[in-house]
DNA sequence: TGTACATCAGTGAACGCGCGTTCACTGATGTAC
DNA sequence: TGTACATCAGTGAACGCGCGTTCACTGATGTAC
């Protein structure tokens, strides 16, 4: 397992993975205004420096880090949309996914929020992450308005609009069990995506 | 309008509500990280040392503003309640006061957002900010208790979960909007505030 | 296959600065007699 | 009503420090011939 000779091209690709990886754990561990770029750079084994090589700023390297997780969530739910057979399967699956998810990494929703206000506040960075999140949600549109054609469903509202409502609800949850994660009642949980589902689908099958 | 004499505690109740003042407009101009405690005191007409002989720190400040800012909304929810005929009255005027305030004052539920974040990666403050929030959910809850009663209406959750489940879809909204005002429609606003009102309280009247 | 020079990813140390916090001080209010 | 001392709200200047950012440098890869 001698490090093999790499391109200069390889290896800067294999930095910025590394520092990707690195920078996504220690922004959880530590949230984004604490996390330092010297503590990120320890843990992908360089220095600070590696960092501003392969990006423009502690920001831009957070929207990267940001990037990368849209992409591997949206791969997740394409996943799970092609396996569900009927639309409510497909959304329990759904639902299911984005509970699992959060148990699994707690501090994800809270990180974002943290960034969503930090880059509000700061003009150019504010335009590249609106980017980075409305692909995200056209791309969540994308996939829920194949779902509808696949399984004869029409919306209330556009595709599009689900998938921002979605997020509301998820932003929402995150936001008010960030002083306290018990908070929230299963049942509270359960009513109020149950309400949201049944208010933006036609699922009785009229199509008007 | 000389400026009359006046006890020591007449003065400090005075300069500590002139700071409350001073710092509840900074923090909504600059947001709480950027707000300074200098710009804060110039802003009431002091200096520095004047916030630090009334409050703690920066943070306890915030927390100050913060529960001046519930017990206001309170009272203003109470005289809507009062005022109010029919549920379905009610509950509207509770929803166009709510989006009017955040119209009037559309840097709070940002601002509430980024200290958010802050309290709760910081241990002692986490827990003061909690507190001030719970109080504030459970007056809410009185007033949605109160109102059931007089209305004769029953709730599928409990008040204090209603509460909790309107704040959930405020703040949700509002950490969608900071990255662009204009982004969720009307139309979306709408469907999503009757998903949930329908889905928590009886309306119908049947009382089971 | 070898030599000489160019490039540039990553290093390591220094810089800089914004601002929250501290603290000795002052002058007006409060208290005792 | 007056005098002497105590208190303490607010002043003003200095401190401190954490960390993002910069920059001259180096050594391995790339390129030309």
């Amino acid at each position: 397992m001698v490090a093999t000779r790499q391109t200069r091209e390889e290896r800067k690709a294999r930095t910025r993975a590394d520092l990707l990886v690195a920078g996504r754990q220690v922004f959880l561990e530590r949230g984004f205004h604490r996390a330092t770029l010297d503590e990120i750079a320890e843990a992908a084994g360089y220095t600070k420096g590696a960092v501003y090589s392969n990006f423009a700023d502690k920001d831009a390297l957070f929207v990267a880090v940001l990037d990368a997780h849209y992409a591997s969530r949206i791969e997740a739910y394409r996943g799970i949309m092609l396996e569900g057979e009927t639309i409510e399967q497909t959304l329990r699956a759904v639902s299911r996914f984005m509970a699992e998810a959060d148990a699994r990494e707690p501090r994800w929703l809270p990180l974002l929020s943290e960034f969503t206000a930090h880059a509000a506040r700061h003009e150019p960075l504010r335009d590249s992450y609106k980017r980075v999140r409305e692909g995200f949600l056209e791309a969540v549109a994308d996939v829920i308005a194949d779902l509808g054609e696949r399984q004869g469903v029409t919306y209330r509202v556009t595709p599009l609009e689900i998938a921002r409502a979605s997020s509301i609800l998820v932003r929402g949850f995150s936001a008010e069990r960030q002083v306290d994660p018990d908070i929230i009642s299963p049942a509270l949980f359960e009513e109020l995506n149950t309400a949201f589902m049944l208010g933006l689908t036609n699922l009785e099958g009229s199509t008007t």
